[in-house]
DNA sequence: GGTCGGCATCGATGAACGTCGATGCCACCC
DNA sequence: GGGTGGCATCGACGTTCATCGATGCCGACC
């Protein structure tokens, strides 16, 4: 279901790397990008490409603790409760979230490298 | 037509200073992002989160001299020339690349800072 | 002048997406 | 046990998007 979306697509001949790799340099300006590599960064990149879900992104970020549960957020963007859970749902299926449900709430929070690796992909070293 | 929404106002390759308090550290997970943002930084994302459009800009930026004409990104990616003409559009009026025409032929080149400014807005730092 | 070729635009079509109300599920409290 | 409240899922609707064939425009060449 949720497909694991690797933003790295240099893993090829890499020692290491086990999750999403942070590779250093894979600067989609510096060779031809394949095709499979560029649906997979397609498919992160259209998880961000919605002004409700890079704000839910900015909102958890920037709440205390670093998590935010949906109560929190539906206001502030103004948008339905439903609406927001499938936003919510969106970008946890793309790598960039995390959901942790305890008791009745459930807190988002960012994956550690997610973004960064993203910024290190468009880089153009 | 509103597509004049552009991350960066840096023209030129920037190398230093860059007066207005632009640069450095905008980072969509530092502090709540905008309504108007979101909608702007959504509209450059949703530039680039396409396959097509990410090996397009891949291919202008590893061809010779950087940049290429439709009749060279046409065959690699194995679409129609009137579908790569339109993804090439969408990318110029997103500000990430740009159109030189010479003679017959159209050249298209990455624009300097475009992806990078992009980076940085992603980049947790 | 006439022809050729590269590229942009137009119109249409099928798929994907954002949004919401209604509903279901589950933990907690009286 | 019964009620309450937070959250996910479902079904539906309107909009946006990617793609293509056909066509128009314009520079180059004979």
């Amino acid at each position: 279901m949720a497909t694991a979306v690797q933003i790295a697509p240099s893993a090829r001949s890499s020692s290491e790397s086990a999750g999403p790799g942070v590779a250093c340099c894979a600067p989609l300006a510096r060779k031809p990008l394949g095709a499979e590599d560029a649906v997979a960064l397609a498919r992160t990149l259209k998880a961000l490409a919605d002004p409700a879900r890079l704000r839910l992104l900015s909102l958890v970020a920037a709440h205390e603790g670093g998590e935010a549960c949906v109560c929190d957020l539906t206001e502030p963007l103004g948008l339905s409760q439903p609406t927001v859970s499938h936003h919510l749902k969106v970008l946890v299926e793309a790598g960039l979230l995390t959901r942790d449900k305890r008791g009745v709430w459930a807190y988002y929070a960012l994956v550690p490298g997610a973004l960064d690796s993203l910024a290190g992909v468009l880089t153009t070293c």
